[in-house]
DNA sequence: TTCTTTTTACGAAATCAATCGTATATTGTG
DNA sequence: CACAATATACGATTGATTTCGTAAAAAGAA
């Protein structure tokens, strides 16, 4: 199956679709609007746009459409995080991994839950 | 200072000047050629280009030109890192390196490596 | 029912990224 | 010198992204 890669403006709207599980566009809006000013048929138009992408799923049953994600957070992660080590890193994730480590210590539970996967792999 | 945020194709040409120290836009070509299929030109419009936005400096006192970068390696992977922790991982660089880390076993040095990072935080 | 609000659809403008063709100047070679 | 090769400059095109205005349809309120 080809790679849908979201654009930066589909990520803000995917994140809230992410957390919500599904929204409306006014529902997307108003969320997206306390981190970004535009106006509301902007918001109509890109995903309208991730819907023709098939980013985004439509239920359009009732005249109020109801948008949910159509790929999952975790994939898209997995796609983004292999796309910056293989153009920034070399293509080495451990590299990716040491320069996101050294500039922002993880909180105490973040370090136990690294720990173990580490030692994971230790064995 | 302003964030100078680098393109993909921008990336590759910063990719080639970051190993290299320096390097003129035949160079430059010649090397990217290997990896990706694109005229002469279409190098030179591009380092001209970046050229602009000051990501890569230029003598120009003979008349085949040279270029180094004038962004680090490392603060350009910082600022990516951060960008895309912010926008895919809710801030949160210990989720992107659960991620990072989950999807690809580092060799048994690095895995030294990020242990000591590791083993620095937990004192 | 009439007017307002809400919603979608659609087109168009502005910007940026990427590519290439052509022109011009300089260098090197016979 | 004359010609070929090489380098830069520059404009034009194409496609994607982002933004918004306007129209039309549907729903709700007076």
């Amino acid at each position: 199956m080809k790679v849908l890669k979201p654009t930066d403006s589909e990520l803000e709207i995917l994140d809230i679709l992410w957390d919500r599980g599904n929204a409306t566009v006014r529902e997307v809006h108003e969320q997206l609007s306390e981190i970004k000013d535009c106006g509301y048929t902007t918001t109509l138009k890109l995903m309208q746009i991730m819907f023709e992408k098939k980013l985004v799923l439509r239920d359009d049953s009732s005249r109020t459409h109801i948008y949910e994600p159509n790929i999952s957070r975790d994939t898209t992660q997995k796609q983004l995080v292999n796309k910056m080590v293989d153009m920034l890193f070399s293509g080495s994730h451990a590299q990716l991994v040491m320069q996101a480590l050294g500039s922002h210590q993880p909180n105490h539970q973040e370090l136990e839950e690294i720990q173990q996967i580490l030692n994971t792999y230790k064995k």
